[in-house]
DNA sequence: TAAGAATACAATAATAATTATTGTAAAATA
DNA sequence: TATTTTACAATAATTATTATTGTATTCTTA
């Protein structure tokens, strides 16, 4: 989840400029943690800001993956998501529907023992994990049939 | 490690027409395993067989990755390579020189427990598990200077 | 609070990887 | 060998992302 406030003073001490659009990009992100595009964020805010440009939604994007505030996801059909909750946890992506669940690992499984998992003098930094497969819905919907 | 031959029956079994352009790629995945773009194969194979387009690549790609014999990897500039090696293993990318080294877990991690790891009624198929970071060869270079 | 420097902006062009199209050619089948 | 099916090459189209550029805005500091 993101915390608009805690970004914004984040900013201002990366000496980050404060702009309308940025934080009409922030607000966006802040209300619901999700998955979004770069065009579910333009068309979205188009409306109320109608002096919005796309390079303008991929910069505030990419600034913000830069500072760890949102990750990148990349899903089957090369399409890119932003993903706003940043705590540790695995993507489920559905072949059949494209859905993306997250899924919390349980206890057995540690995040950071994961990352370790690797050669000497490598030095992780982050981790993603995708599941591939039939969701829930789908095989439901099968079954039904 | 792609055994042609294998393939080549399957092909047969599944009713895959044998091309010369389909043996042709084959012949140079199964040769070494890597991570290869469609531009790699494309742009090794033409010496040799001019009559090859890319469109014949990416198809052939497809076939090979819905068959399970080839898996995609989303990389970090948003490049897709096709990994040969589909024993369970993890992929390391260097955010800094972008190199993608494949990373063995110890024992103490189970690819089959990490598929499971998700609520009753999914059907995992794939697992793919990217670590972001630098690698020591990058490290290396830091340290020198 | 106004002036100056730095940066971000919108708009748009450019890029580049992948996918779609289509008429022709080749492979499999009987 | 004839017939059917599918794959092929060539090329056009698509689409997401990045680059460019002159203008506008934010921040700083006087």
């Amino acid at each position: 989840m993101i915390n608009k406030d805690k970004v914004l003073e984040l900013f201002k001490l990366k000496k980050i400029k404060l702009t309308p659009q940025r934080i009409a990009i922030l607000e966006f992100l802040s209300k619901e943690d999700g998955h979004y595009s770069a065009e579910d964020i333009y068309t979205t805010l188009k409306k109320d800001f109608p002096y919005m440009s796309f390079s303008t939604v991929y910069n505030t994007l990419k600034t913000l993956t830069d500072l760890h505030i949102v990750e990148e996801l990349y899903l089957l059909d090369k399409k890119v998501v932003f993903d706003t909750n940043t705590k540790p946890h695995f993507h489920f992506l559905c072949t059949k529907c494209g859905k993306i669940y997250d899924i919390n690992p349980s206890q057995s499984i540690n995040m950071e023992e994961l990352k370790k998992n690797m050669p000497e003098g490598f030095y992780p930094d982050t981790l993603h994990v995708y599941i591939y497969g039939i969701c829930k819905e789908c095989l439901d919907k099968v079954r039904k049939n």
